[in-house]
DNA sequence: AAACGCATTACGGTAACCCG
DNA sequence: CGGGTTACCGTAATGCGTTT
């Protein structure tokens, strides 16, 4: 099985683009990023473990971070997509139940929205929209691609809700509970000196349970989505201040330059530097 | 299934090294 | 000189087989 890792482009964990699948059937992949597939346009199939989906304009699919899955084009009339993947921290950070359709059991979950179905009626324009936005970077886009997504969100949330059958309560409240608590505990705590050791007594488990019950929940690893959250949190002061970089990476959380460095190149692609210059600040104060 | 504990891997920190 | 990078090593986090 192929794991991909997904680098988000933007200062907020979402990434959004256009996709044309193969015609022939490339090998299944997961990736610990949340996903919704929109065809929309041209025939072809959608493979999720052991389902298959014939798919059409219209047609919507949700994936989880474990489900395998691919796309395959009609060979006549190859399908073309508006794939958005994102972190589940941003719907936790609004509103865990935002998570449910995510928190499916695979065999027997249906990821496929229907075409003509008043959720694909609403989800499709907004993931153009979010498309667009992120595509365009006019100003305001990340407030407005985040709050199309949350609504994409809102929308599938309901969709499933209502539909027979549904297994939105796999998730028990205990581990909703638990992990609101774990992700609360990081969101006052996350740039202090905080490890696993931490979160654990926090929630009363020991470090390795604690790392376990993260990793289940949120498809990677605690210590990962501290280090996305700091380095978020710097591209953020980098792009819109002008304070000194060092500053920024103490501020972050981070407990030394190297450290800081290094991961910020291998996360971001570029040093901070760069990331600054390509950034700059007047592409925020100045219009014209 | 959940919990434990060990083996492996990744990270963090120091210090040294580039390079303009 | 100072921002940026790399090597290396101890430690923390994670993965995984075993146990309950």
């Amino acid at each position: 099985m192929r794991r991909l890792h997904i680098r988000y482009d933007h200062q907020i964990p979402i990434n959004a683009f256009e996709w044309t699948p193969k015609a022939e059937k490339e090998p299944m992949h997961v990736h610990e990023s949340l996903e919704i597939g929109a065809c929309v346009s041209g025939k072809g199939r959608f493979f999720f473990g052991e389902k298959t989906y014939e798919v059409g304009p219209g047609d919507l699919f949700v994936v989880n971070h474990r489900e395998e899955h691919i796309a395959e084009s009609d060979p006549e009339q190859p399908s073309s997509y508006i794939f958005v993947n994102f972190d589940p921290a941003l719907l936790l950070a609004e509103d865990e139940t935002l998570l449910l359709p995510f928190a499916y059991s695979p065999e027997r979950f249906q990821n496929h929205i229907p075409a003509g179905s008043p959720a694909s009626e609403e989800l499709l324009p907004l993931m153009r929209d979010i498309y667009t936005e992120l595509k365009d970077k006019r100003e305001g886009y990340l407030t407005a691609a985040k709050s199309s997504m949350l609504r994409v969100c809102v929308v599938i949330l309901r969709h499933f809700s209502a539909s027979p059958g549904h297994q939105l309560q796999h998730m028990e409240s205990e581990t909703r509970r638990k992990l609101g608590q774990a992700i609360a505990f990081v969101e006052t705590n996350g740039y202090e000196n905080i490890g696993l050791k931490q979160l654990a007594s926090h929630l009363g488990m020991t470090p390795s349970g604690a790392a376990r019950f993260w990793k289940h929940a949120m498809g990677y690893g605690f210590h990962h989505y501290v280090t996305q959250r700091r380095i978020r949190e710097a591209k953020k002061a980098l792009a819109s201040t002008e304070r000194p970089i060092a500053d920024i990476c103490f501020d972050c959380g981070f407990q030394s330059l190297a450290t800081f460095y290094r991961l910020f190149k291998t996360h971001v692609g570029v040093t901070p530097q760069q990331y600054r210059n390509e950034h700059p600040l007047r592409d925020i104060f100045e219009n014209e």
